[in-house]
DNA sequence: CTGTATCCTCGTTGATACTG
DNA sequence: CAGTATCAACGAGGATACAG
């Protein structure tokens, strides 16, 4: 891309495009969402699936996390009106393509996770 | 990387590392973090410099933000001992490469802002 | 200029219980 | 099974005042 950050006025004349980026970004960054898109990129889950599989998340965080990712397009949510019922989420093809980026950060973080913990200790250390 | 989504089972014996990762990436969806790094990224910065290009943010969230990043490793701080001080705050080598993956996600979110918010559009007038 | 120290509020989260 | 409703607790964050 051409977000070059080496041009330091860059930042003026975007501010509102920063705020939705940001916006959006933090949703990244929430605490169980990205854990919800990685899972589902394995493939559709019902509800009770993927409250197992994303271990210590409350039956309310999960329904709130859905309806978040499906109110933006990420997710798509299918209703199995039968007894008991069943709902299956699954990610949207826009779902697909953050899938991507996040593995881009993923990445990162995984590789940078010694480096950062050192870090941490030496910060630590110093500060007594 | 090798980091398949397509399996599920990946995500059994991951789940240690996800937490680390997830703890990692919770620091990109900082309210402040992403705003600070990118602005780093064109140069090094002094502290009011910062507070007032990265708009909105009090001056207990910015010391609080750049010594998290000091603390990670991601920015070094130095400290100019004049009257009244100086202190000069830039990205290490690490920051700097946190910075690709991030404009990643920048680009993406950037890209899908209008699908987004067409989506929630949608998803709010269904809900009435 | 560059912080630190309090206080106080608001939002987010989790636990629990109940419903279709 | 898949939620919704309610409540309590906690912590992040802003405002303000003060210090080196």
């Amino acid at each position: 891309m051409d977000v070059t950050v080496s041009d330091p006025g860059a930042f003026q004349h975007v501010t509102m495009q920063c705020r939705k980026v940001s916006a959006i970004l933090s949703r990244v960054g929430d605490k169980w969402t990205v854990l919800v898109v990685m899972l589902l990129g394995g493939g559709p889950r019902r509800f009770n699936d993927i409250k197992r599989q994303v271990d210590g998340i409350s039956q309310r965080m999960l329904t709130l996390t859905l309806r978040g990712l499906e109110r933006d397009g990420l997710v798509r949510r299918t209703v199995t009106p039968t007894i008991p019922p069943r709902v299956d989420y699954e990610l949207t093809p826009m779902g697909f393509s953050l899938l991507e980026p996040v593995q881009g950060l993923g990445a990162w973080a995984q590789a940078h996770i010694p480096a950062i913990e050192a870090a941490r200790a030496a910060f630590d250390a110093k500060a007594v």
